[in-house]
DNA sequence: TAGTAAATTTGTAATCATTACAATTTTATA
DNA sequence: TATAAAATTGTAATGATTACAAATTTACTA
């Protein structure tokens, strides 16, 4: 994945901001606030506003070369992967992680007549790491 | 269904705003956000406060007898269902109907050592009425 | 290469939902 | 009735997000 590429592929000019940020999203893929975005990259690129990461994921967003993930509210969270696939959520830690979904397994009869385009999946319980403690 | 005895079986002192804001919630089915039942219920009742409307949620929450529905970031929505079941909303003129939803379906074998108290299903799409308009 | 326009980034202020908290009012109890 | 406890209220504080204008960087042209 070259990222620079990427990004112009996707119509988006890859600035150094927006390089770091989608970096930071492709490799963590830990679904991570904007905050905690902000805080990880400030060190590094010491002249970052909150702003420019604001600005940059809604232009990702935009593009379609990220997704969000609202399991709570006060809280968006941003992913790198834009497939369909759901998110569990661990309530002692926090950790997020993905989950394969087949979405055909979903009966839905109770929707014809509508248009689906975006399906939200969210299991929320403990991890194994949290019971085991 | 007897709201003031339905509160009272759920350990909560069923007071006038308690009572008509689980009534509100109850028939309406709506899905409400705080703001909706505070500018719905204020005219009726000049004294209501926003803080009770939050403070009573909260207590229906704790108590078991509300769920909340986080679909977007910036609105909570509250639900007198609390049994499983998923929600799909239109975007174009933002209702959110409730869809009964078979869990046992999901196929969740990438899963197994972890806990799963709460599972949200949402869909998101264009209702029926706003297609054919 | 210098000059200019466009795009991007930045910092600050505004907005909006929610929470904190103390004062007031209502309810329960002695 | 007097007193304590519970519930409600209004206002201030918080925190995430957005608006917006200034500053900086980049792209393009003469
Ligand atoms: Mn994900
Ligand atoms: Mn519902
Ligand atoms: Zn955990
Ligand atoms: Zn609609």
């Amino acid at each position: 994945m070259n990222i620079p590429n990427y990004l112009a592929e996707n119509d988006i000019k890859p600035s150094y901001q927006r390089i770091r940020i989608f970096e930071y999203l492709y490799h963590e893929m830990n679904h991570p606030t904007v905050d905690l975005i902000y805080k990880t990259l400030a060190p590094e690129i010491p002249t970052l506003s909150k702003t420019t990461v604001y600005n940059t994921l809604k232009l990702f967003v935009d593009k379609g070369i990220t997704s969000t993930v609202t399991i709570e509210n006060n809280e968006v969270r941003y992913d790198a992967i834009v497939t369909h696939h759901g998110h569990f959520k661990c309530n002692v830690c926090g950790i997020i992680v993905d989950i394969p979904l087949n979405f055909n397994q979903l009966n839905l009869n109770e929707l014809k007549d509508v248009t689906i385009e975006q399906t939200q999946v969210h299991l929320i319980g403990k991890c194994n790491k949290c019971l085991t403690i």
